[in-house]
RNA sequence: GCCGACUUAGCUCAGUGGUAGAGCACUCGCUUCACACGCGAUAGGUCACAAGUUCAAGUCUUGUAGUCGGCACCA
């Protein structure tokens, strides 16, 4: 937090009037008279980014016809008219000319007659240009030089004069004729309409759909209008983003498709960024004027009275575009001002942060804003900091409300973060959105935060469990009693490590939603519902060497957790015996004590035992198989089974090695082991993987049609899948080409099922 | 008009050419002494549709439909 920056600050401001003057110097800034998108309540100029096009519920074509002028002061007969057509008609009190293609056969006699323009008594010519397409309306079209970016560029290239016929509110003015003075713009649409009907000259009105411009505030028809304001040219800024994505690759977007394509074909289609805006709040432009309206652009005023020699001048009254200092970014915050402080690479001064953080690694935002705010961060950083912002830029999906809409205002289906927080707490929720970061639009749900509050709440609770019988623990490592491991310990251990190294991988490429799936997963399904259970006899009955390894497991899983639940992490991390500033990275060795400031584990490979995971499958498919039994047979909890296994005798050790753990967990009274099933007909049989058979007598609690029925559900689940098997292992093609190793394991995968078959077969001959 | 994404269980979404997954919801059972915000056991799929490539397609290619997004034009 003592790098927290706000762009109005001082030091940031120094950059901006800094960034400002050498564009200027360099004519990479210029003040110009352009078409620009004008709000009229707003009363400012927006950029092109900043407008959206929305369909106009009743868009109408209206067609005005306009008289030819046959001599001086008289028109020709009543035929003798052009016709346009247009969607604003009020426009027309502004026309300077009439267009039409140079090509047209209907019009080529025309071309250089001059019209005698309705309502203004003004006369204006025909004029021929290559942009009027024949056949679109009717070939003929009205030039508003002034009030339409088209008709400006046509101005331009045949001299027409720009005639301003509106007021910065969209009122109309005095040019507009005295009928029309101070009407609004669409007041005056319907008197213009109503005044050519008079004279008999509107031609025909046509329902059109039409898009309209709209201010992005707050929603008003932009009006195209001529205005002086300040721009940065594109041209030299635009070839410096697109020569750092096309020649180096830079940025990296996450994820490319279809962030890149979109980015690089903006690039290529840039226009000039209008940047002044006549808005009260922002960066005041750095351009002073003299009364003779000379500008004088300076980092301060006293600078502009130098170069002016005299102190008679008044600032520009408006403000920079928000993005303009947004865009200095990723260097203002690191201390640039331009005036040689803090900057990189000067010889004989301490490093800055600018010389340690610059370029960053990764931005993390929003598709709305690469426009906006990434590409233009990227053209100043090339242009003053010579190299890239950033590597990599992560595009994050859209929250959408639970009907999958777009959360806005005026549709008031938004959702309050505060209220969430409340709800479900802060760490649910962020670990909530973290898990939804795949990078498409995603829609809210309560239940999905929900459930991730169940899963802080499990954490919290496991934590207790394991300080119950924490007192007087305080050493623990991993490595620690490394002989004394059993089973379950190995098991978790690989499973810990597994999980570290593959949250890091997820990480390392922002698949954040994968690091949330694997912690949850291992913490909730591993962790609590098979480790504690497991060591719970061991923990309460005070084994200190059983409490210092969970506790170290916990330990562990915290850290791994803490990005993603940062408070709850550190509130439990903090209650663990024996922490201390000893397990801090070393570089934070001397800060006080916090989880902040552990490594992030990183897995180990040592820990890895991939004979223990095999084993521990062995004894969770055992424990889920006769569970299996007791619910589907509905044996109460109360009744304590016995359990026969038969198996090879290495399956017999490991369930031998785990006899406590599996009776406990399977609600057992004792498991007879052996190669072969000496069991009565009364038992509910099952079959494990390894041709290992299991069997729980249940005299005078079996249903023999129930448990005939459950075998045969088993046995066709199984045949499904060797029908499978048989029709791809018949298949010629598939043995030859495909990769031995996937027919061998087809193969297995076949045998497995076919013996477990014959067994469960079997078992069901048995009970008849 | 141009470009792109998406379509998988009831809902919201993962899914790396090789046995389709999760959370929630649903069904059954459980006062098992960390947790009912819980525990245990189930059920639930024409992976939008059609063709193609491949021994093998949810995954690659093409087309179609629907949904959504971006850009442009709009006399």
């Amino acid at each position: 937090w003592t790098r927290e920056r706000f762009t109005m600050e001082e030091s940031l401001s120094k950059g901006v009037r800094e960034v400002f003057v050498r564009l200027y110097e360099e004519g990479w800034i210029y003040r110009g008279t352009r078409i620009v998108n004008w709000c009229p309540r707003d009363k400012t100029v927006l950029s092109d980014l900043e407008v959206k096009e929305e369909k106009a519920k009743d868009g109408k074509l209206y067609y005005l016809r306009y008289p030819v002028r046959r001599g001086e002061g008289e028109t020709r007969g009543d035929g003798d008219f052009i016709t346009v057509a247009t969607t604003r008609p009020e426009t027309m009190l502004g026309d300077t000319a009439v267009a039409v293609n140079p090509e047209d056969e209907r019009y080529k006699n025309l071309i250089g007659s001059t019209i005698n323009l309705p309502l203004t008594g003004r006369q204006i010519p025909i004029i021929a240009d290559e942009y009027v397409e024949s056949e679109f309306g009717t070939g003929a079209v009205k030039i508003t030089p002034a009030h339409d970016p088209n008709d400006w560029e046509i101005g331009e290239r045949h001299g027409l004069e720009k005639l301003v016929v509106m007021n910065d509110d969209a009122t109309m003015n005095a040019a507009a004729g005295e009928d029309f003075n101070g009407l609004d713009r669409f007041a005056a649409r319907e008197k213009v309409v109503e005044e050519f009907e008079k004279l008999g000259l509107l031609e025909k009105i046509e329902d059109y759909e039409v898009t309209l411009p709209h201010c992005e505030r707050c929603k008003t028809v932009i009006e195209p209008l001529l205005s002086e304001q300040w721009f940065v040219k594109m041209d030299e800024m635009r070839d410096l983003a697109l020569g750092l994505i096309n020649e180096e690759g830079y940025p990296h977007f996450y994820p490319e498709v279809p962030h890149k394509k979109v980015y690089t074909t903006w690039l290529e289609n840039l226009k000039d960024w209008t940047i002044s805006r006549q808005l009260w709040w922002g960066h005041q432009i750095p351009a002073w004027y003299d009364k003779d309206g000379n500008v004088f652009v300076a980092r301060a005023a006293e600078e502009a009275f130098e170069q002016a020699g005299t102190s008679e001048l008044t600032q520009d009254q408006d403000v920079l575009d928000t993005w303009f200092s947004s865009a200095l970014w990723p260097f203002s915050t690191l201390g640039w001002t331009g005036s040689g402080e803090g900057e990189k690479g000067r010889e004989g001064e301490r490093s800055s942060d600018l010389d340690v953080f610059y370029p960053t690694d990764v931005l993390v935002t929003g598709r709305d804003i690469i426009f906006l705010w990434v590409s233009r961060m990227v053209m100043t950083g090339m242009k003053f900091m010579g190299e890239r912002p950033f590597d990599d830029v992560i595009i994050h999906g859209t929250v959408l409300d639970k009907n999958g809409q777009r959360m806005s205002k005026t549709k008031n289906n938004g959702i309050d973060p505060l209220d969430v927080f409340e709800k479900y707490g802060v760490d649910a929720t962020r670990m909530a959105l973290a898990g939804s970061a795949t990078g498409v639009d995603f829609a809210w749900r309560d239940e999905r935060v929900e459930s991730f509050r169940n899963f802080a709440n499990k954490i919290w609770n496991a934590t207790r469990f394991c300080l119950m019988n924490a007192d007087g623990t305080t050493n623990f490592s991993l490595s620690s009693g490394t002989t004394n491991f059993s089973l379950s310990d190995k098991w978790i251990l690989s499973r810990l490590s597994k999980t570290s190294k593959a949250v890091n991988r997820a990480l390392e490429t922002y698949q954040f939603h994968e690091a949330v799936q694997l912690l949850y997963h291992f913490f909730w399904d591993d962790f609590c519902d098979w480790y504690i259970e497991l060591k719970k006899d061991e923990i309460t009955a005070g084994d200190q060497e059983a409490t210092g390894l969970i506790v170290a497991i916990l330990e562990q899983a915290l850290r791994l957790l803490h990005p993603f639940m940062p408070f709850l992490t550190e509130e439990l991390w903090q209650k663990l015996p024996g922490v201390s500033t000893g397990l801090h990275n070393p570089a934070y060795a001397s800060a006080g004590q916090t989880i902040m400031l552990t490594s992030f584990p990183t897995g180990d490979d040592a820990l890895i035992d991939e004979e223990a995971e095999r084993e521990m499958s062995s004894v969770i498919e055992l424990i889920t198989k006769v569970r299996n039994v007791r619910a589907e047979m509905n044996i109460k909890s109360s009744d304590r089974l016995s359990i026969h296994v038969a198996a090879d005798k290495q399956m017999q050790a490991v369930f031998a090695a785990n006899d406590a753990q599996i009776k406990k967990l399977a609600r057992a009274d004792n498991i007879v082991l052996a190669e072969s099933l000496e069991v009565p007909k009364a038992s509910a049989r099952a079959v494990l993987t390894g041709n290992a058979e299991i069997a729980v007598p249940l005299e005078g609690l079996i249903d023999f049609d129930k448990e005939r029925a459950r075998l045969n559900g088993q046995l066709e689940k199984l045949d499904v899948e060797l029908q499978r098997l048989n029709g791809q292992l018949s298949n010629q093609n598939f043995v030859e080409k495909a990769p031995e190793e996937k027919v061998q394991e087809l193969r297995d995968r076949k045998a497995e099922i076919e013996s477990q078959q014959k067994t469960l077969t079997q078992n069901v001959e048995a009970l008849n």
